[in-house]
DNA sequence: TAGTGGTCTAGACCACATA
DNA sequence: ATGTGGTCTAGACCACTAC
């Protein structure tokens, strides 16, 4: 069989909507065309985040592919952290729940002590309301000046210390019905609340970072003073086909705390 | 031939630096073993940073496995960016120095503008020469307390604004030598006069980032107001094997710029 | 035209998890 | 015992680069 025109059959439109460079003749290997089909499903939603998708082989019989083709695809599936291969069990969809690595989009860490405990963040919920959208947020979420969001105030403490002061923004049509209950009692990091209730899977998140002093109601609000300096954290955060899906502007209080990075 | 046992003729002993982790009986798949004898010889200068490695077919016959294998072995080299594939041309070790990705590991970006204009920062030494390591550094840095270091102390400037203040701690039984014309005339990153000058390469680095106001003196060599707050970026340099080659402590002036990172 | 890395396949066997 | 992903091999062909 010549490689390349195995796909060609099946019933999806060439939707290749990767940038908007100019490509030469969109040549694409097999295991990236074969990598979009399992990305459909994804977010189709055939399979749930935590559950298990089929076997390699069971994948290459659906597309008619080898294994091996089906096993570079979802290797770089697993790179992006999309799904989770455990041996001897299969591939799992990555989920922001149930995992060790809870928190992954939080760099923000204790000086001292273990690990990450903020897994028992105290949330202090002080706002959570629809509004319409400025023309810097809409332009950020990919929405119109005056489309509705919600809009999310929150405080994050640690072991009693108001340490993270956080505005959150999400487009309303798709999280419609979101309340303050929801976001403060949900016991679990809020990306799988979103996972759970709204069914938006948040991928990757692109973070702003800078140094500044707060205002005096932020200051009161993390319980400390107007000249202390703050990490000014703005997170824009995407679902599948970089999609924005949320903005964060947080402000971390690093007293006690540091954001950690790797550089490779 | 039973997998697993190729590599033992090799005269190289089986130094497994991984981790103070406990290990069961130590299985490690081949490919692991090429890319630790790949290692080896970046490591030992076999092949120099921007120089060609052999081709996969070269490195095959002369480890005795196959093809795939060598491949498997590169590819994870490239993932860690201590290799570079070339379509055509071949693997090249990868350098601080005539890439487009020149300046990997610093991540401020101007608010507005195109790209990484940095490359034509403005370098000013203030300060280099040889100290005795503190404890706190000395311990950083994999050195006894007391132990000789060369600190250098410079700022960047970038379109005439002063915008990094750095302090850099080098072990002086390395970088034996180093001078503040060095530090200033290096055309290109400092990161490639090291690779040239020194033969260290830099492959991997971990910062922790807090927000501070500067003392006076810092404000002054910044040329700004003790009141202003700046990321503090404090940032460990490895070398092969996990080994802390450097020391920088940054203060990052955040008015025009900010600092960029990406999650997944 | 020749050489490189990139893709694709097919089959064998190993390690791990579960039943 | 079975099924999963993980490793290893061998060979074919494709795309890119240089000569």
């Amino acid at each position: 069989m010549p490689p390349n025109t195995a796909l060609l059959t099946d019933p999806s439109p060439p939707l290749r909507s990767d940038s908007a460079v100019v490509q030469t003749p969109a040549f694409s290997p097999l295991y990236q065309q074969i990598k979009g089909l399992i990305l459909q499903s994804l977010q189709a939603g055939e399979w749930k985040p935590g559950e298990l998708i089929p076997s390699e082989m069971e994948l290459a019989a659906r597309f008619k592919v080898s294994q091996g083709t089906v096993r570079k695809a979802i290797d770089e599936l697993a790179a992006e952290n999309l799904v989770t291969r455990r041996q001897g069990k299969g591939t799992f969809v990555t989920t922001h729940n149930e995992e060790q690595v809870q928190y992954r989009f939080l760099q923000l860490h204790p000086d001292v002590g273990q690990q990450q405990d903020e897994g028992r963040a105290q949330r202090n919920i002080m706002e959570c309301r629809r509004m319409r959208a400025s023309a810097d947020i809409a332009r950020i979420l990919g929405l119109r000046t005056g489309d509705s969001v919600i809009h999310v105030r929150r405080v994050l403490s640690f072991g009693g210390t108001p340490t993270i002061l956080e505005d959150i923004w999400l487009p309303s049509q798709v999280f419609k019905g979101l309340t303050a209950q929801q976001m403060a009692h949900y016991p679990g990091p809020t990306y799988a609340m979103f996972e759970m209730e709204y069914g938006v899977r948040m991928v990757r998140a692109e973070e702003k970072i800078r140094a500044v002093l707060p205002d005096t109601q932020q200051a009161q609000w993390l319980k400390t003073t107007a000249t202390t300096p703050l990490l000014s954290v703005e997170r824009v955060t995407y679902t599948y086909n970089d999609k924005p899906m949320e903005l964060r502007r947080g402000l971390y209080l690093t007293d006690s705390h540091h954001y950690r990075n790797a550089l490779s």
